[in-house]
RNA sequence: GCGGACGUGGCGAAACCGGUAGACGCAGCAGACUUAAAAUCUGCCAUCCUUUUUGGGUAUGCGGGUUCAAGUCCCGCCGUCCGCACCA
C-alpha cells in the first residue's frame, strides 16, 4: 500500500504533465460529429496575480468542461487574456516599463499559475488581445463594420481630464475629479468614433425573450438599460417665427394640461438666445455645474430661465405657453425638450410652484375631476380624461393613441418609440489599445485603411514620462501617405475601448485562421457559447456590447447567429473578513490573531472586525492562491470553491474550510488506497444492495447538479456517497463503488482522482473514462417510508411497500398505535393519502 | 424616487409541482486511540417543557390570509443587498 496521504505536490505536477502531453484537452476539429459542448469563463484582464475570483470562475467553469467531455460532448474550453486597459499605462507612468514587457510578463506570471488549478483548457488556442494577430483581426472587423455604416464620427461631449490630458469614463471621474490626477474634470467636445448600436436597439430588446438560460436579473438591467419607451414626437410653434420646438412625451393624454415647455440647456435655441442675453448665458453656464451624484440629483432643486419667448398649444393654436430654459431637461433623451404637465409629473409640478404656473387637472383622481390641482404630488397613476375637451371621459391609454392619431393626421406630429440606449463611443486617447485603421487627408478626407496594410501595429518607442496620448506626439508613427491621394496624411491616433477587444473573442476562440478573424462554417460550429461564466458586473456592458458586435456581423453576413451566449452565469464574489487596528488602519488577516473570538494584532494591541466584504487590495482581506497550492494543492482549494455556498452567492474564504477540504480529499485518498487489500480478501463477497442504491442515486445525482451548476450539492452528495462508502463492510460493491468514486470526483478534483485511478489500476485516464451509467432501476426503492399527519401535524411514520394502494396506505396510517392514541376514539372526519408522500387525517 | 433579489440552527446551507424543515459541511461538545499532540475513528448537536421515554409544545424576519397541509402561494409591514437614476 502507499502512503496514507495524498501528495499533491507530486501529483498535482505529474497529472499536469501528462495532461498537457497528451492533448487529451484540446478542443477536436470543428467536424467532430458528437454534439458540441462550448465552455467559456470570461477572460481575465492580465492585472499580474490570479485572484481567489479567478480560481472560483475557473473552477466552475473547469468542472462543467470535464464533466461535458465525459459525457460524450466534443468541447471547446479556452482560454485567453483581456491585455489592452489602462493599468499597463498607469504601470510604465509609474514604474518607467513598457506596457507591453509589462502586459506579458503578467501573462506569463498568471498563466503559470492557472495551469497549477489544473484546468482542462485547450491552451492551443489561447490569445491575447494586445498582440497584432488579434488585434489587427479587429481592425479588419472594424473597416466592415465602417464599410456597412456601421461607423460614424461626430462631435460629443466628453470628460476630459486637463492634467493627464485624456478623455475619462463616467466611473473615473470622482466628485467632478479625475481618478488619478485628482484636478476638475472639463467638459470638452471632441471628434469620436462611434458604433451604431442603437440601430439594433429593438432587437437587442426583442431578442433577451429568447434567451430563457440567463439570469431574469441580467436580461432586466439590460431592458431598463436599452430603455424604450413609446409616445409622441410633436411641435410647439414659436409665436412670431416660422420655427417650432419638437418635444417627445410619453404622455400625450395630458397634452391639455399642459402649462409650459422647457428646453435643455445645451439645447440649440438656448445657445442662440444666449448670444444676446448675458444673463441667459449665467444660466447656462451655472446649470452645467450641477454635479452627477446621486445626491446632488436627488437634492438639486428645479431652475429655470424665462426666455420671454411664447409657443402655440398644437391643439389650440390660440393657446399660448410660455418657454423656460430649464436645469432638469436633458439634451442626450428625447428633443432635448418638454412640456410641462405640471399635475401629472412630479418634476414639472415642482417647477410650476416654483414659478407660480398653472396646474391643471387632466387625468381624474377617483371622484376628483376638479382642474384645480392641490398639494404638491403629482398624480401619475390611472384614470378617466377631465378637462381635456374632446378626450373627456377615456382612458390615459385611450387617449393616448387619438392624440396621437390625431397628430399624425394634422401633420404636428407623430408617435415615436424612444430609446435611453445611445451608440457606442470607441474612441479613447490612450496608446494601449487597438489603433482605428483610419487615416486622415486634408484632400481626401477621412480614409480607411487598405486591407493589405493591416494590422496597423503599435509603435514600441513611446515614452510615457508627459502626460496625454504617446500615439498622437510620437514624432512618425501618424505620418504616413492617403492610400488615395499619396499626398502626406495623418494616422487617426486614437485607439478603440477595450470592450470591442472583448466584444468578439469568443468567435476567435472557435476558429483563429491567420488571414482573416474567423471562418463562419468553423465559428457556427461551436458557437453559440454553451455555457458563459462570469462577474455580474458585467451584466450591461460587456454582455450588451457582445450580442450587438454579434448582430452586427451578422448584419454584414459574416455569420448566422445573433445571441453570442445561449446560457449565462453570474458567480458570486469571494469575500473574507476585514480587519481595522485601532488607528483605523486596514490589516491583513495574516496581522491577526483570533483568539476565543477576540482579534488582536501580533502583538496584542486591539483589532476591530471589519465587514466581511469582497477582497480588495484597499481593504487588505486578500487571499492569494499560490500558498494554498503549496500547502493543500490543486484539489483542496477547488473543492473549497465548489462547497458549500451556492455558486452564485458570495462565498466567504476561511482558514478552517480550507483545512477541511483538505482532510476530505485525504478521506478519499485512503478509500482509493485500501482498495487493492480489500479486493484480495474479499473479491467474490457478494452485493451491498444499499451501497448500490446509494451509488446510483449518487451518479444520477451528481451529474445533475453539475449540469445545473449546483456544485454545492454535487459535493454534498460526494460526501454522502464517502460516508456511504466507508461505512459499508468489504464486497464486491463497495470495491466497484470505489473504483466509480474516482470517476464521479474527476471533474471536480481531477488530481485526486487521476492518482486514485493509477493507484486502483485503472485503464488510461480517469479524465477521458466515460461518465459512469446510472441503472434507473436501483434509484426507486420497494418500500417508501410516510409521514402520517394529524391534522396537519406529524405524528408517525409507517415504512410500507411501494405498492400501496390508497385504501391500504390509509389503513396502515390508522393502525399505526400513536394514530390510535392521538385520536383517542374519535372518528377521523377525513383522510387525505398522498402515495409515496404522507397521509393527512384530519379529526 | 423607480426597478429587482433576498431573509431557514452558532455559521455556510438543503428541502423537486404546496406534502416528514434543517440533507451535507463548518464550528462546538463528549469519548476512543496516543506518553502527549496532530491525524484518525465513534457519538451528540434548532429550541423549550416533561420524571426517564418509543412523550409533548414552539420554530423558516414580523402580522394576516388561502388550504386537509405553507419555508414554498396571496396581501400588508420590517430589514438587508443589488441595479438605474431629473429618461419627459
Amino acid at each position: 500500500m502507499s502512503q496514507s496521504r495524498f501528495n499533491p505536490f507530486k501529483a498535482d505536477a505529474h497529472w499536469q504533465k501528462i495532461w498537457e502531453e497528451s492533448g487529451v484537452f484540446a478542443a477536436p476539429p470543428a467536424s467532430d460529429p458528437r454534439p458540441k459542448s462550448y465552455v467559456l469563463e470570461m477572460f481575465p484582464y492580465p492585472s499580474g496575480r490570479i485572484h481567489m475570483g479567478h480560481v472560483r470562475n475557473y473552477t466552475m467553469g473547469d468542472v462543467l468542461a470535464r464533466y461535458k467531455a465525459m459525457t460524450g460532448h466534443a468541447v471547446l474550453h479556452p482560454m485567453g487574456w483581456d491585455s489592452f486597459g489602462m493599468p499597463a499605462e498607469n504601470a510604465a507612468m509609474e514604474k518607467k516599463v513598457h506596457p507591453g514587457d509589462w502586459t506579458r510578463a503578467n501573462i506569463a506570471a498568471m498563466k503559470a499559475q492557472l495551469k497549477r488549478l489544473g484546468l482542462a483548457i485547450d491552451w492551443s488556442r489561447e490569445l491575447s488581445t494586445c498582440e497584432p494577430d488579434y488585434y489587427g483581426q479587429e481592425q479588419a472587423l472594424f473597416l466592415d463594420f465602417y464599410k456597412a455604416g456601421l461607423v460614424y464620427r461626430k462631435d460629443s461631449t466628453v470628460n476630459w481630464d486637463p492634467v493627464d490630458m485624456t478623455v475619462l469614463a463616467n466611473e473615473q471621474v470622482i466628485d467632478g475629479c479625475g481618478w488619478r490626477s485628482g484636478a476638475p474634470v472639463e467638459k470638452k467636445k471632441l471628434n469620436q468614433w462611434f458604433l451604431k448600436i442603437t440601430d439594433f436597439a429593438e432587437d437587442l430588446l426583442s431578442g433577451l425573450d429568447g434567451l430563457d438560460k440567463w439570469p431574469d436579473k441580467v436580461k432586466l438591467m439590460q431592458e431598463n438599460w436599452i430603455g424604450k419607451s413609446k409616445g409622441l414626437n410633436c411641435t410647439f410653434s414659436l409665436i412670431g417665427s416660422g420655427e417650432g420646438i419638437d418635444v417627445f412625451t410619453t404622455r400625450p393624454d395630458t397634452l391639455y394640461g399642459a402649462s409650459f415647455v422647457a428646453i435643455a440647456a445645451d439645447h440649440s435655441l438656448a445657445a442662440e438666445l444666449a448670444q444676446n442675453d448675458p444673463r441667459l448665458k449665467d444660466f447656462i453656464a451655472d446649470c452645467k455645474k450641477g454635479g452627477t451624484t446621486a445626491a446632488e440629483i436627488e437634492t438639486a432643486e428645479k431652475m429655470g430661465f424665462n426666455t420671454g419667448l411664447s409657443v402655440a398649444h398644437p391643439l389650440d393654436p390660440s393657446w399660448h405657453l410660455p418657454v423656460y430654459v430649464a436645469n432638469f431637461v436633458l439634451i442626450e433623451y428625447g428633443t432635448g425638450a418638454i412640456f410641462g404637465c405640471p399635475a401629472h409629473d412630479q418634476r414639472d409640478l415642482d417647477f410650476a410652484r416654483k414659478y407660480n404656473l398653472a396646474v391643471t387637472r387632466v387625468v381624474a383622481e377617483g371622484d376628483d375631476t376638479s382642474p384645480v390641482f392641490d398639494g404638491d404630488t403629482a398624480y401619475t397613476g390611472p384614470g378617466t380624461i377631465v378637462n381635456s375637451h374632446a378626450l373627456n371621459g377615456m382612458s390615459v391609454e385611450a387617449a393616448k393613441t387619438t392624440i396621437i392619431a390625431l397628430a399624425e393626421q394634422d401633420g404636428w406630429g407623430e408617435g415615436q418609440t424612444q430609446y435611453r440606449l445611445r451608440d457606442w463611443g470607441v474612441s479613447r486617447q490612450r496608446y494601449w489599445g487597438t489603433p482605428i485603421p483610419i487615416i486622415h487627408c486634408d484632400f481626401c478626407g477621412v480614409m480607411p485603411v487598405p486591407r493589405a496594410h493591416l494590422p496597423i501595429i503599435l509603435p514600441e518607442d513611446v515614452s510615457f514620462d508627459v502626460p496625454g496620448n504617446p500615439l498622437d506626439r510620437h514624432p512618425t508613427w501618424k505620418n504616413v501617405a492617403c492610400p488615395n491621394c499619396k499626398e502626406p496624411a495623418r494616422r487617426e491616433t486614437d485607439t478603440l475601448d477595450t470592450f470591442a477587444d472583448s466584444s468578439w473573442y469568443f468567435i476567435r476562440f472557435a476558429s483563429q485562421p491567420k488571414d482573416k478573424p474567423f471562418d463562419r462554417d468553423e465559428a457556427e460550429a461551436w458557437l453559440p457559447v454553451g455555457q458563459y461564466i462570469g462577474g455580474i458586473e458585467h451584466a450591461i456592458l460587456h454582455l450588451l456590447y457582445a450580442r450587438f458586435w454579434t448582430r452586427a456581423l451578422a448584419h454584414i453576413g459574416k455569420i448566422g447567429i445573433a445571441e453570442p451566449f445561449e446560457a449565462l452565469f453570474t458567480q458570486g464574489m469571494v469575500t473574507h473578513e476585514s480587519f481595522k487596528s485601532a488607528d483605523g488602519a486596514w490589516l491583513s488577516p495574516n496581522e491577526v490573531v483570533i483568539d476565543g473570538g477576540v482579534a488582536t494584532t501580533l502583538s496584542g494591541a486591539p483589532v476591530t472586525r471589519g465587514r466581511i466584504e469582497k477582497m480588495s487590495k484597499s481593504k487588505k482581506n486578500v487571499v492569494d492562491p499560490d500558498p494554498m497550492f503549496d500547502q493543500y494543492g490543486a484539489d483542496a482549494l477547488r473543492w473549497f470553491m465548489l462547497s458549500d455556498s451556492p455558486p452564485e452567492r458570495d462565498l466567504e474564504w476561511s482558514e478552517a474550510g480550507i483545512e477541511g477540504t483538505w482532510r476530505f480529499v485525504n478521506r478519499i485518498w485512503r478509500l482509493f488506497a485500501s482498495l487493492d487489500l480489500v479486493s484480495s480478501e474479499v473479491e467474490s463477497n457478494g452485493h451491498d444492495m444499499a451501497l448500490e442504491k446509494t451509488l446510483h442515486r449518487s451518479i444520477a445525482g451528481i451529474g445533475t447538479d453539475i449540469e445545473a451548476l449546483h456544485f454545492n450539492k454535487a459535493v454534498a452528495r460526494v460526501h454522502e456517497l464517502v460516508n456511504a462508502i466507508e461505512k459499508a463492510s468489504p464486497s464486491a460493491s463497495r470495491n466497484a463503488a470505489i473504483k466509480t468514486l474516482a470517476r464521479l470526483i474527476s471533474p471536480m478534483l481531477p488530481h485526486l482522482a487521476e492518482e486514485g485511478w493509477a493507484e486502483m489500476g485503472g485503464d488510461g485516464l480517469v479524465a477521458t473514462q466515460p461518465w459512469p451509467d446510472h441503472d434507473p432501476a436501483l434509484l426507486v426503492d420497494d418500500e417508501v417510508t410516510i409521514a402520517v399527519q394529524i391534522n396537519g401535524k406529524l405524528r408517525d411514520t409507517v415504512t410500507v411497500p411501494k405498492t400501496f394502494d390508497r385504501a391500504e396506505l390509509e389503513a396502515a396510517a390508522l393502525a399505526s398505535d400513536k394514530v390510535i392514541r392521538s385520536l383517542d376514539g374519535a372518528i377521523p372526519k377525513k383522510v387525505i393519502v398522498v402515495p409515496g408522500r404522507l397521509v393527512n387525517i384530519v379529526a
